[in-house]
DNA sequence: ACTTGACCTTCCCACCGTGGTAAGGTTGAG
DNA sequence: CTCAACCTTACCACGGTGGGAAGGTCAAGT
C-alpha cells in the first residue's frame, strides 16, 4: 500500500504531468513564483500527488509560461489575472484585451517620463559638474537647493 | 518639576528648533519617512525633548531637504547616504560626488531601455490588435507564445 | 483647573515581487 | 540502504512607503 502512493509521481509522469521544478524548467518560473502565484489566487490551486507533491499537465505549463511572458512586459499580477480571465474566455471582445494593453502602456509612458526628467535633471547638474580634485560641486549644490553657488555644508 | 519640563519643547521651539511634524512640513519628508530614515542610520540620531520629542534646528531640515531632492532624483538610500557623506566632507572632490551621479544615470537609462523595450513590443501587439468585439487577439497570441495564428486557449 | 484635539512616541502589519533558508518528507538511482 | 536532489510548508529579508493601535504631551479654550 505504501508502495503503491510511492509510485504516484511516477504514474503522474508517464500520465505527462511535470512536478514543480520540471513546469519551472519548462515556463521560466521559478518554483517559488509558482507558488506564491497559486497563493495569490493567480493559478487555480495545482493538481497533488498523494505525497502532496504539485503536478502540472501540459496546458498548466502554458498558462504558466504565458505569465511569465505577461511579467516581462512589465503586467502587475492583477493586470495578469485580467488577461487570463480573457485568455480563458472564448467569448472576449479584442477590444478589452486591447484596453487593458493600452492602460499598461500609459502607465509605462508615465514611469518611462518620470525616470526620464530624473535623467535630464542629473545630466544637466553632471554637465556643469567639473568632476576633479576640487570640492565645489553644483551636484551637491542642487541637492542642497543652492540657487546657484558654491558647495554649502550644513551648520 | 514636572511643569518645567512639560516646557522644554516650548523652549526648543524659541531655540529655533522645530519638532518633527514642523521639519515634515519644510522639508517635505514625512514625519514616517524621517524616523524611518534615520532608523536607517542614513540621519544621525535627532535631539530629544525631555519628553521624548525629536526636534530639528534649520540645518537638520537642510539635510533633509537633501535627502527628499536627491529621493526625487530617484537616488536609493544607499546612494544618498554616499551623497550626504560627500556633502559633508569639506575636502570632497567633485570628481567623487559625479561618479556617484553618473553611476545613478546608468541604472536609470538601464530602467529606462527596459521599460521602452516593453513599451515597444505592447506598442507593436496593441497595433496589430483589431479591438473590436471578436476574440481573436494578437496580444493574447502573443502571451501565449502562439508564434502567429488564432488566439489558442489551453485546454 | 480640566477637557479636548492635535500632535508626539514606539510598535507592528501591509503592500509588491522576489530571494533565502530551515525543518521536514519523497523520490530515484547507485 | 544510503544519499543527493528534489519536494513541502513556514518563516524572514529587501526597499520604501503607508496605515493603525496604544499610550504620552502639548497648547488652546472653557
Amino acid at each position: 500500500m505504501p508502495r503503491l502512493l510511492a509510485l504516484e509521481l511516477a504514474d503522474a509522469r508517464r500520465a505527462g504531468y511535470s512536478n514543480i521544478g520540471e513546469a519551472a524548467a519548462g515556463s521560466g518560473v521559478t518554483p517559488k513564483m509558482i507558488r506564491y502565484y497559486e497563493s495569490l489566487g493567480l493559478l487555480k490551486p495545482a493538481k497533488r500527488t498523494t505525497a502532496g507533491y504539485r503536478i502540472y499537465d501540459p496546458a498548466d505549463v502554458h498558462v504558466l509560461r504565458f505569465v511569465r511572458r505577461a511579467r516581462d512586459l512589465g503586467f502587475s499580477i492583477d493586470e495578469i489575472r485580467q488577461l487570463l480571465g480573457l485568455w480563458q474566455n472564448r467569448r472576449r471582445a479584442s477590444a478589452e484585451v486591447r484596453k487593458v494593453a493600452q492602460r499598461h502602456i500609459a502607465e509605462l509612458d508615465q514611469k518611462i517620463e518620470e525616470l526620464q526628467g530624473m535623467r535630464r535633471t542629473l545630466e544637466q547638474l553632471v554637465h556643469h559638474c567639473h568632476g576633479d580634485e576640487r570640492p565645489e560641486c553644483p551636484i551637491l549644490d542642487d541637492l542642497a537647493g543652492v540657487g546657484g553657488g558654491s558647495s554649502e555644508e550644513p551648520q
